[in-house]
DNA sequence: CTCTTGATTGTTCTT
DNA sequence: AAGAACAATCAAGAG
């Protein structure tokens, strides 16, 4: 095993309670906006179809998409992501409001 | 330093 | 309202 063998062979977890104090929220995934865009053309090709097939419908044309129509919803995960470098940046910079310091 | 895991993001449909 | 398949992600923690 080069590395990681990660069980992700599941499914996703249930949600779990924060643990940070302000917990920076990370940006969106590529997966979010390019399913914002797919969403209506694969429900357009899918007319009447179960959230199931919708969402796996979805998967398939995500992977099917090549690296360059990727790129799009890359680049704004990537934006969306310096939101949330923001974010972290104050959840560093500010683990309590004090401004005497 | 390097790996592992956990937490998060948004869609759609169902009940 | 919330959950669940779908995929990405990436940042922090632990050794």
């Amino acid at each position: 095993m080069p590395k990681a063998a990660t069980k992700r062979g599941g499914k996703a977890e249930k949600k779990r309670a924060k643990k940070d104090p302000n917990a920076p929220k990370r940006g969106l995934s590529a997966y979010m906006f390019f399913a914002n865009e797919q969403r209506e053309n694969v429900r357009e090709e899918n007319p009447g179809i179960s959230f199931g097939q919708v969402g796996k419908t979805l998967g398939e044309r995500w992977k099917a998409l090549n690296e360059k129509q990727r790129l799009p919803y890359e680049a704004k995960a990537a934006t969306d992501k310096k939101r949330y470098e923001d974010e972290k940046a104050a959840y560093n910079a500010a683990p309590d409001d004090d401004d005497s310091a």
